[in-house]
DNA sequence: TCCTACGTTGAGAGCGCTCTCACCTGGGAG
DNA sequence: CTCCCAGGTGAGAGCGCTCTCAACGTAGGA
């Protein structure tokens, strides 16, 4: 039966080349090949290619075989605005990334999430926008998210506070890293650490190694998981019956562990261990132990969160909390990926974090 | 004359409407407004709306400002797809990121760079898709650059010697950041930062404030970047009259460092300063050179390579070379608009380098 | 034997836009 | 006065795909 379709198709190519002489056209049409040419190719319908394509149960096997062997005779690939434009899904999805995050420095957390998100999304047809967005989202991005060019998006962001980005989540299905501070939670999805019980692990290992003046200092009260680590740090120590009030509060910098540090020590000059909310204020905490004279682990134990590659680069090592950043990251691709399926998604656990013990406590 | 364009835009309505009903559709067809919407609406032809929109002279300035008005009375905003569809452009740039890079993400650099870019594209109707790639490219990645996806690329990574990313060269333009480490130059454009000088620069320090024998810790030889400085380092010592034997290599790690450092000491043990090829070796250097005794700078003079925010964590706080690494992104988004808007355009200059002198050397 | 049902298939109408071309004006040249 | 040209405009044909619907066997039941 391919006799007629493969005339049919030999037509069409000379139809193509001699109007090629007449109209000139815009862009060498010689390029891709379309459903149309696979269709001739394998002598059946466009309909039916494209069911092949899109792998319609429909077709008879011997069929989709024919079809798969023209598509790969042919290095047929689809044309995505064309298939956008008929099916009006862009399979484009957005990634969010504030400003704030990328000056944010050295830390690979994002990178990693980044990173499982893109592993999470290698098998489907989705590719990733990369929106870098100031705190003040730009007329752009704000266009390009409600032109509908996108299916969905993932906001990567330690907080994510943005009044846009609360809107959004009724246009679109939205994955955010790290649970969001909005108000409507219900409306919008996440995927978070568990960031509680990953300090009061933390504590309790200096508990149990016999610490009893056990203080904290937390990061920015605007971003919940310097909240959420504080609140595991409280629940540990009334778990043991401790006293919970030294706390001093940091700003995720290394200065600004130093500083709080100081503060800490003045007030509660007893203190033997220090629960830090990240890596880089536990080297500056690390750094003001020292100067202060007081060994580390002996008459200080720190104990970090992160498990950045400053953890052992200090001396001493860092003993730290270490989180599953990249399988965040997973675990939000597979998240989207459900909702824009349109399945019944329910709310993702809360990943566990590991303890890695090193020489600071 | 609105009158009857209006009538027109009623019965459109109805019709829509009632196609609803009828034909059930497949989304919500009250969604984004058209070009036919906003022409009924402005009371011209779709033709000169699109003219408008993409900004010909050839519309009078009153229909100009009537369009404009519509277009913002319905808020329109243009289909991506169809206009990819129709003008063969995707408006869409790739951003190919080697997994190495993702992981190896102790560097800010390429987070400037990506920012950079990001900046660069601001006012451009591109957008970036965001590709990380395997070492072995997965088929998804090359289909989808094959497939007439983006309209151009950006390559930022430490060695871009993929074959693939050559041949990518003869499809679509190609920025890299940094010199490419390809066979066929000429077939690519890069912007690169001048290595040669910065090293040059930090090493001619060096050789003023008295150091006389002046070693030099590189990078791999796979990296440009590192063969470029090892060739800055050489030139200052020749231009100098200084011998230039003293040469150990690191792989860009703090470990590295270390072990290189400690191989120079034990066969020039009378050296008096190093040159380092980045910040992280130098922090392992500066470990090893405090545990073998010796003072620095007063003994042992360190300059490093980055200005990453490690320099200033370090004590003493590291002297090193600054890299205009966002200005390079900023490079890369102008070259490549440039190429895809089909300018003629000339080889960017290198980037030049700042030393920051802080207390190492 | 006819009718219905099912499983496959093809035809064709768009999706929203760009771009060519033909058409209209009006003004200057012949 | 006619002709031509140019600027400005609209009509209409696609771009390559999806999706509905109708048409086609073919097989099962009445």
């Amino acid at each position: 039966m391919p006799v007629q379709e493969a005339v049919t198709a030999v037509e069409d190519e000379e139809k193509t080349a001699s109007d090629t002489e007449t109209t000139v056209p815009r862009t060498k049409l010689s390029g891709a090949p379309t459903l149309e040419r696979v269709a001739a190719e394998s002598g059946v319908s466009r309909s039916t290619v494209s069911r092949v394509v899109n792998g319609s149960p429909k077709v008879r096997p011997e069929v989709v075989e024919a079809v798969n062997a023209a598509i790969e005779r042919l290095n047929y690939v689809p044309n995505r605005a064309a298939r956008s434009l008929a099916s009006r899904q862009t399979y484009a999805i957005a990634l969010l990334v504030p400003e704030r995050v990328m000056t944010f420095f050295n830390d690979p957390f994002f990178a990693s999430v980044v990173q499982g998100i893109t592993a999470g999304m290698e098998d489907s047809d989705y590719i990733l926008n990369l929106l870098v967005s100031s705190s003040d989202p730009t007329r752009k991005t704000r266009r390009y998210l409600r032109g509908g060019n996108v299916d969905g998006a993932f906001v990567v962001s330690h907080h994510a506070a943005d009044r846009d980005l609360a809107d959004l989540c009724d246009i679109m299905p939205v994955v955010f890293g790290g649970r969001p501070a909005l108000p409507d939670l219900a409306a919008c999805h996440y995927v978070d650490i568990d960031n509680v019980q990953g300090a009061r692990t933390a504590v309790e290992h200096l508990v149990v190694s016999g610490r009893r003046r056990i203080a904290t200092i937390t990061g920015p009260d605007d971003m919940l998981a310097a909240v959420d680590r504080r609140t595991g740090w409280l629940h540990a120590l009334q778990a043991a019956g401790q006293r919970a009030d030294a706390i001093a509060v940091g700003d995720f910098t290394e200065d600004g562990g130093a500083a709080a540090v100081r503060t800490l020590l003045s007030r509660w000059p007893d203190l033997d261990a220090v629960f830090v909310a990240n890596d880089l204020m536990a080297r500056g905490a690390l750094r003001v132990l020292a100067e202060s004279g007081r060994a580390v682990p002996d008459d200080v134990a720190v104990v970090g969160y992160d498990d950045s590659p400053a953890a052992t680069a200090m001396r001493p090592e860092l003993t730290t909390v270490a989180q599953p950043s990249e399988t965040m990251g997973r675990r939000m691709a597979e998240l989207l990926l459900a909702l824009l399926h349109g399945d019944e998604v329910e709310p993702p656990p809360l990943l566990p974090t590991t303890l890695v013990v090193r020489e600071t406590g």
